[in-house]
DNA sequence: CCACGGGCTTACCTATGCGTCAAACCAGTT
DNA sequence: AACTGGTTTGACGCATAGGTAAGCCCGTGG
């Protein structure tokens, strides 16, 4: 009845996938017009494997991480094995720390804004006080 | 000669806030269109006060956290002294905690991320020094 | 036989946030 | 008068990441 679940399978159709992360199936097409997945066909209907869905799990997370396809690209093209050049590798490094003091800088500006949001707070707080 | 720098003097050209940000100035206009500035006209020449300023130093870091500017905007209207209404901060608040959710999540995936980049890196040297 | 659910492709549409001219208008200077 | 520099409004362009049909094909079940 009920087919086993992701990891145990080999064989997804687009629809899977698409139900599994909670994304399209226009968005899984994308992906592969973007050459971040590259399923098998039969016939015209596209064939994932679990290669193709673990490089889908890192689209996501890149996705989460805030990088864009493009950078994605770039990063899955790690996983191809034996191109694993130093240099590529370091460049991702980079990339990946970049983005790592962003956050931090983020984060710092929210602490400083979430600061100036409860000073609001208050202030509204005690005028409906005496307005009350 | 030189005036007065920002803090003290209380007219700016758009030119002025543009260098003084970095920006440019269609980036200014922009942000008047879409309600955010709203700045005198001296015949149809807009001219900026320090309320505007203000309103724009806000902008910038609401671009740097990463709000969009419908987001900066509602931010804004918070400044909009009488009208602080409580649902609506605390509405906005909400959006800062979220935010910050949205940053730690962010900053734990970079954590997998770099670990797994590292290992890659490791594997990727000890390659090149057998192959050396 | 015919409808129905899925899948496929092509192609146009959307939202964001400006960049990039273009054409025009003043103001002050030479 | 001509030129320079700054400003204005319009309007089109661009990249990103898909959404949203439209139209066609295929297999299944009633």
């Amino acid at each position: 009845m009920n087919r086993p679940e992701g990891e145990n399978r080999d064989l997804f159709a687009i629809a899977d996938l698409a139900r599994e992360f909670g994304i399209s199936t226009r968005a899984i097409r994308f992906y592969e017009t973007k050459g971040l997945l590259t399923p098998e066909r039969v016939g015209s209907t596209r064939v994932f494997r679990r290669r193709d869905r673990a490089r889908l799990i890192l689209i996501l997370r890149g996705k989460r991480l805030g990088f864009s396809l493009r950078d994605i690209s770039d990063y899955l093209s790690l996983y191809e094995a034996d191109r694993t050049q130093h240099a590529q590798v370091k460049l991702l490094i980079d990339k990946v720390d970049q983005r790592m003091d962003l956050l931090e800088q983020q984060l710092a500006d929210l602490q400083t804004t979430i600061g100036e949001l409860r000073e609001i707070k208050k202030l509204a707080n005690e005028r409906l006080a005496q307005a009350g």
